[in-house]
DNA sequence: GATTAGCTACGAATATTTTCGTATAAATTC
DNA sequence: GAATTTATACGAAAATATTCGTAGCTAATC
């Protein structure tokens, strides 16, 4: 019904939602062999971490098991959504466009992105005047 | 000339240089004023705030006469980058892509914008940069 | 069935960031 | 020129975030 408060997730607990994201449900152990590809952290804190997230809302876990298995609770996209608002108030100073802008202009991006983003573009002028037969009024 | 280490800037340093970008060069009494515009914070902390920027050489200041004079050290694209690129690590896995997409796709982005990231895409798709016979030109 | 290995819970030490109180001194006001 | 206002410096409390040690329990191994 209503928006959660949706706490905000901190780096670590982002990078451990990183991993449940794109591995899927996983132990405490599969998480922490992840996290420690990157960098060094403990079996402990790893577990410690994911208590906390799960009583921020963070995750969610089935216990059946002596082995307890974690899930994100949050979806990648809303979370995303959620973290980009406010990187770009504080970092952008609130303007998206720069930070597209930047984005697009500090990294080498393939022709295949580039394509994506122009038929984005696309989409995005057309809905905008409505749904009917014909909306292609313009060429990029 | 090299790289330098370019400490990272916390949450609250960042809104100070948001501050001094913005306004350039203020003493501490313009910057927390500007400050308590959206928040609740006393002159002192600020105060202490640019102090420790000071060190961390995230600000340089006149200090001629008594009320000092503090003024970014960084320069704004550049920090923007940085701080970038760690975002897009920690909360995207890496894929610029993917935050661009959701930075377009979340928000209402005005028809100059959208033409705006056009020519950038049109640009990076000639590869060269330019849009005269030089071909030294950057982009911001 | 005793020992070992693997797991969770949880307190607490660390580290980092943010905040402010207090001391002190210079400028301004009356 | 005394009192008030306005500065800076700095220690340290408070708030957050990260890390790990240890206890205790269950399963697996020998």
């Amino acid at each position: 019904m209503s928006k959660s408060p949706l706490p905000k997730p901190t780096e670590s607990e982002l990078e451990i939602l990183q991993v449940l994201w794109r591995q899927g449900p996983a132990t405490v152990r599969a998480v922490n062999d992840e996290l420690s590809r990157k960098r060094d952290i403990g079996y402990t804190t790893t577990l410690k971490l994911l208590q906390l997230m799960l009583d921020k809302g963070l995750v969610l876990r089935d216990d059946d098991s002596r082995t307890h298995v974690y899930r994100a609770a949050v979806r990648e996209e809303e979370t995303q959504g959620v973290l980009l608002d406010r990187f770009v108030e504080a970092a952008f100073g609130g303007s998206a466009m720069k930070l597209v802008m930047q984005a697009l202009g500090n990294r080498r991006t393939s022709k295949e992105e580039l394509q994506q983003i122009r038929t984005l573009l696309n989409d995005m002028e057309n809905q905008k005047v409505d749904t009917t037969k014909d909306a292609t009024d313009e060429l990029a």
